[in-house]
DNA sequence: AACACGGACAACCGCGACTGT
DNA sequence: TACAGTCGCGGTTGTCCGTGT
């Protein structure tokens, strides 16, 4: 049994929209201060089209606050960096990127991202190499890899802590600065995927403590933090405000010891390497000679693997 | 100048999730 | 709880346009 048509079909338009379609669409949204029911508004907005595609054309098209233009290296490099956490969740990536929308951001990585990637020797749906010579260490399914992620999202944590508390003294919504990125990135779907996939592995590193504090909704600061920091059991770092700054010494010798096992001798140094990575990655150019990839491409402390990975969590 | 080709982007389609009854 | 209506998302397709031959 097939499914019924969202609208029925008969004597509405398809295909490109004309402008005089677009302003009566534009112009009743204002009026009504909002669209209300996709599926009455082209029957009260006089248009022959069905809801559906009037939703389309106002959410990647018409909407006011749609940012036009090409994409910035800042946001293509977002773009790739949330990829490789989220997977094909345009929404959730555009989400993060103010002004544009799912299907320009579907386009980007369809048209310009997903090649680099390949060029790279990456396969960019799991963003793991394609001929996976290197596997000591795979993203995300190693569990060196998933500590460094539980680590740098209390790091992550701690930058959105700082990121609100600058933004009492400079509170410029608009910023656009990294601290900025932080604190939304923390405040939304990213954040909670990053806790969810830190909570997937629960075979390390996994006291009393935090087995306990487990149950609790992962959507909290504390949360995450009592899950990867059992020596704390979250009541330092999250639970309060006073010992913000306090440094959990053996959390430190313990994100030491996963650099070490993941032959990062320093997070400097991965975020240096990561960060040259990605530089390449977004000047690569896709139809020129590919030669010097080869050479250049063994430079890069990290396997190819961990370069979306390490560099998003990195560079945040 | 005409045609073929490929890239970029807008739009469509189908499915699943959500919500109200 | 079951069902229908609606919406949003992701994959795919269609169209336009620039470039090369």
């Amino acid at each position: 049994m097939g499914r019924a048509p969202c609208c029925d079909k008969r004597g509405l338009k398809k295909g490109p929209w004309t402008p005089e379609e677009d302003e009566i669409l534009v112009e009743y949204i204002k009026k009504n201060g909002g669209h209300g029911s996709w599926r009455s508004l082209p029957k009260l907005a006089g248009l022959l089209r069905c809801g559906k595609s009037c939703r389309l054309r106002w959410t990647n098209y018409l909407r006011p606050d749609i940012k036009r233009g090409p994409f910035t290296q800042e946001e293509e490099k977002l773009v790739v960096q949330l990829h490789g956490i989220l997977g094909n969740r345009w929404a959730s990536i555009a989400a993060q990127l103010p002004g544009r929308t799912d299907n320009e951001i579907k386009n980007l990585w369809n048209t310009h991202l997903k090649k680099r990637l390949v060029c790279m020797g990456l396969d960019p749906q799991t963003h793991e190499p394609l001929n996976s010579c290197s596997t000591a260490i795979k993203a995300p399914a190693s569990p060196t890899t998933r500590h460094m992620a539980q680590w740098e999202s209390a790091r992550l944590e701690a930058e959105a802590r700082l990121s609100r508390e600058s933004s009492l003294f400079n509170p410029n919504p608009v910023g656009g600065t990294d601290s900025d990125y932080f604190l939304r990135i923390w405040n939304s779907e990213v954040g909670e995927s990053f806790r969810k996939f830190s909570m997937g592995d629960k075979t390390l590193c996994q006291s009393p403590v935090s087995q306990a504090s487990s149950s609790t909704k992962c959507g909290s600061m504390s949360a995450i933090t009592t899950e990867i920091c059992p020596i704390l059991g979250g009541s330092s770092i999250a639970g309060s405000n006073q010992n913000e700054d306090t440094e959990c010494k053996s959390c430190k010798s313990y994100t030491e010891e996963m650099m070490a096992a993941s032959d990062c001798s320093s997070s400097d140094e991965l975020e240096d390497s990561s960060e040259n990575a990605f530089q390449l990655l977004l000047d690569f150019p896709i139809n020129n000679d590919m030669s010097f990839l080869e050479e250049d491409i063994d430079k890069y402390a990290l396997p190819p693997a961990m370069l979306t990975e390490s560099s998003f969590i990195c560079h945040l």
